[in-house]
DNA sequence: CTTTACAAACCGACCGCCGGTCTGCATATA
DNA sequence: TATATGCAGACCGGCGGTCGGTTTGTAAAG
């Protein structure tokens, strides 16, 4: 009657179904919001067999960030490696490796992303999110601002906490741009927008004084970013 | 035979009540680890009593931070209605306001309080807590970054963004503060404790530069800051 | 080509607990 | 006594996580 179908999976292939499954259940309900249920339902796998694979909810979470964090960073390491260029040219492509990421991907997809992601639901990952960020960039940064003061077109005591402090900035401006998100089709939408232009400009401003390197070295790499925003339809 | 001992109480004092026990129980075990039996237990109440005040678990949260930023935040009123002093004289003043309150209160206490919200089952708590001190803390700013603007002290282009800019800046030593305080008693500690003064030092060096200050006008407040903190008794 | 043996993958009923609801009672005031 | 409201506590659905047991792949022994 029932068919009992039944499928073992190699440990690999089942633990990176399963961070499939997960991945596209956080970052669309969100975290607390996606139970174990949901993913056992979508990974057609049963709670013992979860669990014979991860030890507990968090974990998997971990797994997940790990991951994405591995692929995204991945052209990092080229930046890293790269002992042609000056810092101050390294520096511009670091900081630019989040525009360009967005420019190269559905960028409406990555508002809502975004969006989802400031929701109090998701505090947990967000915060998790953002320390894995700050784990896996910040010794590239530091080796850039380090070269920088060999070269003396920096000048910082301290490379790591200068790099701490930098990646730290690259997020300022997410209250703005929330705002801005959230502002969309509303009469406040002009004011949020000029409000996010500046927000980004500051930021970079900012990196620029805090290297001692000439207002204006840095930017955010994608001049349209504002308009393009505010352009991304409004949730109905 | 037994005593069904019940204490009808005024809205306001219950409400009180159950605030002070949520935010004494908050913050030692954590929001998370603080379960509405633990509360209900402390205040002596039920949980349809309790419920007839609050409406969640959150609400309460929120009731208790803002309460808290209330009395925490009274002495920024002072500063944000003075309009005797120059704009940078009330920017120093308003910085020391968070070394003022740590020296004054029992700082070992205030070390803990920190490492314990910083917790992962503190991450909403923190989250929400940072949310308040902005809210509070952003209109008293903006005014005075507006006024060195008239001054032609300070010059930015959009002073509530600058503003925003500087309180995320203040919290940008929470990393090297956090680490400092695990390190406490290791080897590491010294190593951590140079890292930490350099993380001061660069967020107020930032500030001065945001704002288009001579580098050095603004500081922590507390130049003992560093030492005091790894002087704390490590936990067992 | 079996048979046997064992580890690993997997199942799903079950558990303890938690935040929150609901019905109804106790108490203060008029 | 009538009414409003502070309050009691049994109860609920759902959650993450556990555990004893079953199925499956695999490889050595017969």
């Amino acid at each position: 009657m029932s068919e009992k179908r039944r499928t073992n999976m190699k440990p690999e292939a089942r633990r990176n179904q399963l961070l499939d499954c997960a991945q596209a259940l956080f970052f669309s309900k969100g975290f607390e919001d996606t139970t174990m249920a949901d993913i056992l339902q979508m990974a057609g796998v049963s709670k013992g067999g979860f669990y014979h694979h991860f030890k507990s909810k968090d974990e998997l979470l971990f797994g997940v960030l790990d991951r994405m964090a591995a692929i995204v960073f991945g052209n990092m390491e080229a930046i890293a490696e790269d002992t042609e260029s000056s810092a101050v040219e390294r520096l511009r492509s670091f900081l630019h490796l989040r525009s360009d990421y967005l420019k190269q991907h559905d960028y409406p997809g990555q508002v809502e992303f975004f969006r989802a992601m400031n929701a109090d639901q998701n505090n947990f990952l967000l915060t998790k999110f953002k320390e894995t960020v700050m784990r896996f960039s910040k010794p590239a940064l530091t080796g850039i601002i380090e070269q920088g003061c060999r070269e003396n077109t920096m000048s910082v005591t301290n490379a790591g906490i200068a790099a701490e402090m930098i990646i730290t900035l690259s997020s300022s401006f997410d209250n703005a741009l929330l705002r801005a998100i959230e502002a969309r089709g509303t009469p406040a939408a002009d004011e949020a927008a000029v409000d996010l232009q500046d927000a980004l400009d500051l930021a970079f401003l900012t990196i620029d004084r805090v290297l001692g390197l000439p207002d204006g070295t840095t930017d955010f790499g994608w001049p349209e970013a504002v308009p393009a925003t505010m352009a991304t339809r409004p949730p109905v």
